[in-house]
DNA sequence: TAAGATAGTAATTAATTACTAACTAAGCAT
DNA sequence: ATGCTTAGTTAGTAATTAATTACTATCTTA
């Protein structure tokens, strides 16, 4: 006796296993914040996308904290990945740093509310749970960034005498300038192309002139 | 008959001309930036750090949009004033746009909220008042950034092949990632002097390698 | 000094917000 | 089939928010 006459390929499904829907959630969290400021991602908002009431939102997660965290996790990885494949095609440090460089650029492209939720959480207070995860990631993403441009100093890549806590500085705030630039001023349409002609400007900048 | 038997220097006193409370009033929203989240500068916040009552707030904007507006007028003032100054300074192009570049750090240094309202605002639908503001000033600003670099370029200072839109990506985005790495990963303190440090890398990237 | 304009208060309102509790139904093992 | 666990619904709650209202105090000036 079938009572669903056809399940038609989407989206009537109901009663997803936790773990599906937890990735459902992140998503939708992922959609809305890629339209709009992170004030309007509401439980309700992120119960419309879903497709389920808001709350069966509290039957996967105990408080909207817990959302976040979860957002940060998939970021986390996704990030990890960038700088994981970057690394593993190999070559000499500079080259990594290109790739990097690129690659997160992209994936800021892909998913336009990343940036904006990051930098949003950031300004809790610091002894929130949110702020710590948060600033841990970054953390995390700058001491990587920082040993690629030490090994370009020793490999003789750079010169010795840059200072690599400015040069991180001055790699990541690129990437934060470019896609902040671009995601809000700009269409975030040619943000990968403006990135292939700002890295040699970068790249020079951090080589310094030979006088 | 004094019944204010001392007015002590400070803020016992009521009933002040609606064009200072007003000040007083973007004095408080750029206070409250600059300890949290813009999500905390409720109406009832600003008035309480203000001293008066929230509905008196509403004597002197109609709306709360209205205080985004005075706050993001003062903002606009503040930063021409920071080119303005610099150009005034005289010099050749670069030595303005290092001025400018180490003023305005200063200005976001000195006022931490900014940055992050900014930021928050330009959130909005693209097509509200607000959103169209903040544009709007930041387009004038990163037309008076392009323009002193195709002045560096006609004078020789920088080298022509240097394309004048992805160098004003790269000095905005320094100076946002700066910021922003400052205000929310280190302390602000040693903001200025960072920026000392990370310009001259900036400008290497701008002129290129001489090959 | 009387009158009108201005600045402020106190209390209330409607709309949202995150969160909860009681109930229901689907899925799965025995 | 029976019973237990899991996922979801419905209908709330208390707290917070921007905004409004009716009223009052103060300043200005004719």
């Amino acid at each position: 006796m079938p009572q669903t006459a056809n399940p038609p390929a989407i989206s009537v499904r109901k009663r997803l296993p936790a773990v599906e829907r937890k990735r459902e959630v992140v998503a939708a969290v992922i959609r809305l914040a890629a339209q709009n400021g992170p004030d309007i991602i509401t439980t309700q908002a992120i119960a419309d996308l879903v497709g389920i009431t808001q709350g069966a939102l509290f039957r996967h997660f105990p408080d909207k904290d817990a959302v976040w965290v979860a957002v940060f996790d998939w970021v986390t990885e996704q990030l990890g990945t960038v700088v994981g494949t970057a690394i593993q095609a190999g070559g000499d440090p500079l080259s990594v740093l290109e790739r990097i460089f690129l690659s997160h650029v992209e994936f800021a492209a892909q998913h336009p509310g990343v940036p904006r939720i990051l930098f949003q959480e950031l300004q809790r207070p610091a002894d929130s749970v949110i702020h710590h995860t948060v600033r841990t990631m970054m953390g995390h993403y700058r001491q990587r960034i920082r040993e690629l441009l030490v090994e370009a100093k020793t490999r003789g890549q750079l010169p010795g005498s840059l200072d690599e806590d400015i040069a991180t500085v001055l790699f990541i705030g690129s990437i934060q300038g470019l896609v902040m630039q671009s995601t809000l001023i700009r269409g975030e349409a040619n943000m990968l192309a403006t990135a292939h002609q700002l890295f040699p400007l970068l790249l020079f900048g951090l080589k310094g002139t030979p006088q």
